[in-house]
DNA sequence: ATTGTAAATGAAAATCATTTTCAATAATCA
DNA sequence: TGATTATTGAAAATGATTTTCATTTACAAT
């Protein structure tokens, strides 16, 4: 499984004229195993664990990298840090958007409702590439709002 | 028009405990007349013509309650700058989403297809407010791409 | 109107995620 | 096995946003 991803990823890199290294490399691994939405130190304190020897700046670049070949996507979540995750499709992640809760920043994945959404997406993205021109690659949905216990704590 | 919505403003700052300042109503005053999704700093330089007086600090300051009061509403468009609009509903507001060109930053509201969106959100909303017992205040829709222009350049 | 008090403000400094710079290193291809 | 070019790490720079703190102001109570 991991090593599918892996073949996956390498492929993915060189088709698109990048080489093949071990912090890539490392990078994918870590973010194909990663259930969560990481940021860039998150990603960065994880492989220091392992490989030391690799940088934040190379974090941050090699993210750059793999959200610029799809395979990983970058997310916002209104606090001021990215987050990366594994693309959609490429394992058998399933596709989910976010509910924020904008007190405590927890977010929840979730995957109801979804089929209606991605058909609604659908039609509705053929329809804007068309009359705009624009050429779509990706969407974000997600919900603010306040999670159960920020609505206990708040009230 | 623009009374109402200044009244409308101040109404609505007294209700949270907000104290009615000049440079509060400055920068609702000058939301409320713009179509656009205007920086923080945008919105500095704007006032800074009529009211030199009033500080970035503080219009970072303002928003911030804007948008606690939701009469604003902060967008995030993967530059790493915040931008702010009139809350839809508050005056004649379309509601509408946006299209953001991932190349040259362009973008672009629609509110085509809009009714359907907002059909399913509602749906969706009183779904995962129910099963995560989450209050939603807010959402999100955005599609990222290539505009006209920047995917004939890209090639 | 006047005043007391907490909230709001401006300027400057601090923060902190992300980028840039630059010299050194490593991946690929002939 | 080199040659070539992309990749890298460390340190410095960037730039939007926040914090600090002393001063001012809005407004409720007098």
């Amino acid at each position: 499984m991991r090593k599918r991803s892996r073949y996956f990823a390498r492929e993915e890199l060189k088709k698109s004229g990048y080489k093949v290294t071990p912090a890539r490399t490392a990078i994918i691994d870590l973010l194909s195993n990663s259930k969560k939405h990481l940021s860039a130190e998150d990603i960065f304190l994880k492989i220091h664990n392992i490989s030391p020897n690799i940088g934040l700046t190379t974090v941050y670049r090699t993210l750059e990298v793999l959200v610029e070949t799809g395979m990983v996507c970058k997310l916002d979540f209104g606090d001021r840090r990215a987050r990366y995750e594994f693309s959609q499709g490429i394992e058998k992640e399933k596709h989910h958007h976010h509910l924020v809760c904008t007190n405590c920043n927890r977010i929840i994945d979730y995957t109801d409702f979804i089929e209606d959404e991605i058909e609604l997406l659908k039609k509705t993205e053929k329809g804007l590439s068309k009359k705009y021109k624009f050429e779509i690659k990706n969407h974000i949905i997600q919900f603010y709002g306040l999670c159960n216990e920020c609505r206990k704590k708040i009230i």
